[in-house]
DNA sequence: AAAGTTGTCGAACGATCGTTCGAGACCAAA
DNA sequence: TTTGGTCTCGAACGATCGTTCGACAACTTT
């Protein structure tokens, strides 16, 4: 559906363009206080030009989301494919998404960030990957509650509590002076499912996880 | 300074108002989609008269943004006297963070979210209450080190995850759905000092949050 | 060579934006 | 009663916004 039909020239690869230097700009200015028109001159394409490739600054909004968003999940689901230890099933969750973010952190800001900003034909279909994407986080969550019986902690909070930490670094990861994500990963999930303070002994989980914690 | 000098009105609680008005316009719509004159029907004060309340709509969101940073500050230091316990200090770090969030839900979206729309007069003067925020968090942070020996994870990523899980409940908070401060901060305070999984055995820690974990 | 599709653009549309200005009402001190 | 702050407002300013339109070059297919 993409790449036959009625011959397109370079009409794809200029849509990705767009797309990229577009996350750039919102990323920057934020999606309300960017003008196609500053668009237009970012991305070297005429302002009315730019309607060639998108119907309105909203569809823009939602190519850039929807994009990012099922992306990070197809990769999600590939990844998971045929791993049963909830534990690891958790680091690839958590590291996917940093993965991303580190790669793409323009495309995820947007995506953290102006999820308010879409409107509502375009809104509900992003609500509609996110709700899979909390789904099977929550899955994974509760499979290791069912495996490790997780301390009794309310799983909706637990798993909004590490989406906020896996999150909340574009607002504050700095390429250079933070960690790699590997390194990010294994101090975010070490954190959350061993906590901060030394176990006692070694936790009473088994799975290679466990030696986490320090890079 | 506010309440002498040369005979003010009712000036003071009209700004309040306006105050909060914005904020929950702002938190609604997002800073940069609303208009002056959002504010203006919401408030009930004409769109010139609002401009005798503040100089700009940068200022505006200032106002907010300063008042609501200032009070989260100064209320923390101020429950903090005297407590010398590291762990009881963190729960009260997020007890508080968490507890202003809940009665000023407003407020604080405004404050994690319109942070980059605040332009460099005064963005500095905000950043730099966030930088004491952060500094006191990693005082804290730093002396739970020092008693507990915290797992050798890297600070910094620590507490900058400790803050998103704080403050991204901006994003999915419900009210009636979710529970009360107190509970919400006994999950995440459990979740930051002893993750999801069961400890072995009691951690090695001895205070009185080792009980936490459940509500 | 003719016809049709793809890609690009300048110019302009009406709407809305943040801010300013001058005038006037209300009220306390002189 | 006059003077001078305090507070409020309608009307208007120039600037900028998202979007549309018609024209046209480039290229592929008949």
């Amino acid at each position: 559906m993409t790449t036959s039909s009625p011959i397109p020239r370079d009409s794809e690869a200029k849509l990705q363009l767009i797309l990229r230097v577009s996350s750039q700009v919102f990323a920057d200015r934020g999606f309300e206080a960017t003008s196609v028109r500053d668009i237009s001159s970012a991305a070297g394409v005429s302002l009315s030009g730019l309607y060639y490739y998108f119907e309105s600054k909203q569809h823009l909004l939602y190519l850039i989301q929807s994009a990012t968003f099922t992306f990070v999940l197809e990769s999600l689901k590939s990844r998971l494919e045929g791993l049963t230890d909830p534990a690891e099933r958790l680091r690839l969750l958590v590291l996917n998404h940093i993965e991303y973010f580190l790669t793409h952190p323009n495309e995820m800001k947007v995506l953290s960030h102006e999820e308010d900003a879409l409107e509502d034909p375009y809104r509900e279909k992003v609500q509609a990957i996110k709700r899979r994407y909390y789904a099977l986080a929550r899955e994974i969550f509760d499979s290791l509650t069912a495996i490790g019986l997780a301390r009794g902690i309310n799983p909706r909070i637990a798993v909004l509590s590490l989406f906020g930490m896996i999150n909340w670094p574009y607002k504050w990861y700095k390429p250079g002076v933070d960690p790699d994500a590997q390194e990010l990963t294994a101090a975010i999930v070490g954190i959350f499912l061993h906590g901060v303070l030394p176990a006692g002994r070694a936790a009473a989980y088994g799975s290679g996880v466990a030696a986490i914690g320090q890079g």
